[in-house]
DNA sequence: GCGGCATTATGCCGGAAAGGCATCGCGGCG
DNA sequence: CGCCGCGATGCCTTTCCGGCATAATGCCGC
């Protein structure tokens, strides 16, 4: 027994409006035995009569009344769900994964986000706050569509591709009241014997990375006081005089007025923020998500008008 | 271009769950390059790609697995569809439109429903409070299936049908302090000259044309005193004094002891409490309601268990 | 690096089934 | 009683789905 197909419905459902089989045939653009044959097909295969067919008109049956209006919401939710593939496709629907890194995407991500929801209103972002090393694990696993974080090595890329989308001179945070606060730049030497407070070794092993290597080149060792996990915490420690804060400027985003930030003198490599991804599988969505992003670089932040999004 | 069938989204959701065009191919018992050309055929319809075909295994894209959610959805609904259409054909789902007049059913209805919901439990029941006019009106235009009312006359029945429910004598209904209520029966006679209330003549015409026929043949005229237009009123009023009432003997349920029935002697010919419906379209669930009803006519009413249904 | 093995795609053919055309049967209406 | 509108039937054509054989492709192991 042939199974029940879409097309069933469809004349069912003109015959069932028109009440008229030679009408209902005229609409659907067949030949009206076709369509009659179509209506017995269906009948048959549901072993229920769907019509009365009188003489003068048809007249739907109890059983074809309720049949109707399942009928008409099954095909109204056939063509909805072509559309949203469609949509999907086009990137104007759906979910994408976005690894960020918090304290270096302060600045970019709030508006990213923003600017991505005017694009694509339909799209679902899913913000995942991972360590440099998740980030590239979860990309190459298929299970991130972006990654926003600090540059990494080319040989930890491994297939990936990446767009900078920031750079952030390094630089000193420290209280506005400290002896070095006052001038407009710090050099190493003036900082080789203070105390710093550090992100933690095991989440931030690229930013202990960049400190030994920074301090490697004046022939010094950095004196670490006190590890943090987080940024919040790690201006916290600053600012109550635990030490000082070695980081990129866009840490001075989080700290407000409660820290002063002094970039490094002579200036070492500036930190990178880029976008990594898989250019094999790079969504219609996930590409929009990079296009926002690489707009948010271009427009400055907009301080105003952020409330709707903020990561988690 | 062919539109999509819901033989695509079977094949399509075959496909996605083994991922492997072969073994799916296996699954539907069809030969794998038929299955294949279907795919192929509902990616072009959708102008959208949902697999990526790998020579070790093939793979959702995004829009496909969003696809996969809708067409399972959708396969499923068409399947409750059918389901549901079939269970109405049946009589086991689906709604029917009973009309009843109320004084007469009081015994007949709670019974007929209980039965009926054991028998059709999907079945919704719609009752309608009305006249023996308004019920045949409603059949013969198929806005009601069934009618539970007097007997109506043959010339009123217009091509429907009737089935014999119940019969119960008249009789006359008064206080039990009454003169009258110390005998077992009451002739005639005896009333003929007591104050009488009744249901109003608008609204209960076949009443009205019983009394006129049970008293034209002892040559008298009954003494209206009041109307009313429903039972409680009509017993409230006879328990307070303001007259007889001539009634059937269903009303001694309604009234529970507040007042006495005696049956008329000699008996007058019994009311008939009939099903009317219209044979040419009485409906699987209808004809269930019916036999309900028979039902509930041989075994005698059950007193507790008839909390779950009232009339409305 | 190359053959073997899995996979999917392609070409071709036969048959089922949908569509079209002509016609029939059947009520109702004038 | 004949006409008209409607749906059903019979017959033929066309479409397209499915099957078979086979090619193309990417991976793996030796």
């Amino acid at each position: 027994m042939p199974p029940v197909e879409l097309r069933h419905l469809r004349y069912f459902v003109a015959v069932a409006e028109l009440l008229n089989f030679t009408k209902a045939a005229q609409r659907l653009r067949v030949a009206q035995p076709a369509l009659s044959r179509q209506i017995r097909d269906l009948e048959a295969e549901l072993s229920v009569p769907l019509l009365e067919r009188g003489p003068r008109a048809a007249k739907l049956t109890e059983a074809g009344a309720v049949f109707l209006g399942e009928a008409r919401a099954l095909l109204q939710r056939a063509d909805e769900a072509v559309k949203l593939a469609r949509a999907v496709a086009r990137g104007e629907r759906g979910e994408i994964h976005v690894g960020y890194a918090p304290s270096l995407t302060t600045e970019l991500l709030p508006c990213a986000l923003h600017s991505f929801h005017n694009a694509a209103p339909g799209v679902h972002v899913k913000l995942h706050d991972l360590s440099s090393e998740e980030m590239l694990r979860g990309l190459g696993e298929a299970r991130l569509h972006l990654g926003l974080m600090a540059r990494p090595s080319e040989r930890a890329l491994r297939g990936l591709k990446f767009e900078l989308l920031r750079e952030y001179p390094i630089g000193v945070a420290l209280p506005p009241r400290h002896r070095l606060a006052r001038g407009k730049t710090v050099a190493l030497p003036q900082i080789a014997d203070e105390p710093l407070v550090v992100y933690s070794r095991g989440e931030y092993p690229e930013y202990h990375a960049m400190l030994t290597e920074l301090f490697a080149k004046s022939g010094r060792t950095p004196r670490l006081a006190e590890e943090h996990d987080s940024a919040p915490s790690l201006i916290a420690a600053a600012e109550i005089g635990r030490g000082l804060v070695i980081a990129p400027a866009c840490l001075g985003i989080l700290a407000g007025g409660r820290l002063k930030f002094l970039p490094l003198h002579p200036p070492p490599p500036r930190i990178q923020l880029v976008a990594v991804f898989d250019p094999q599988r790079l969504t219609e969505a996930a590409g929009k998500f990079l296009a926002a992003a690489r707009i948010a670089e271009i427009n400055p932040p907009v301080t105003n008008s952020r409330p709707r999004h903020r990561p988690q």
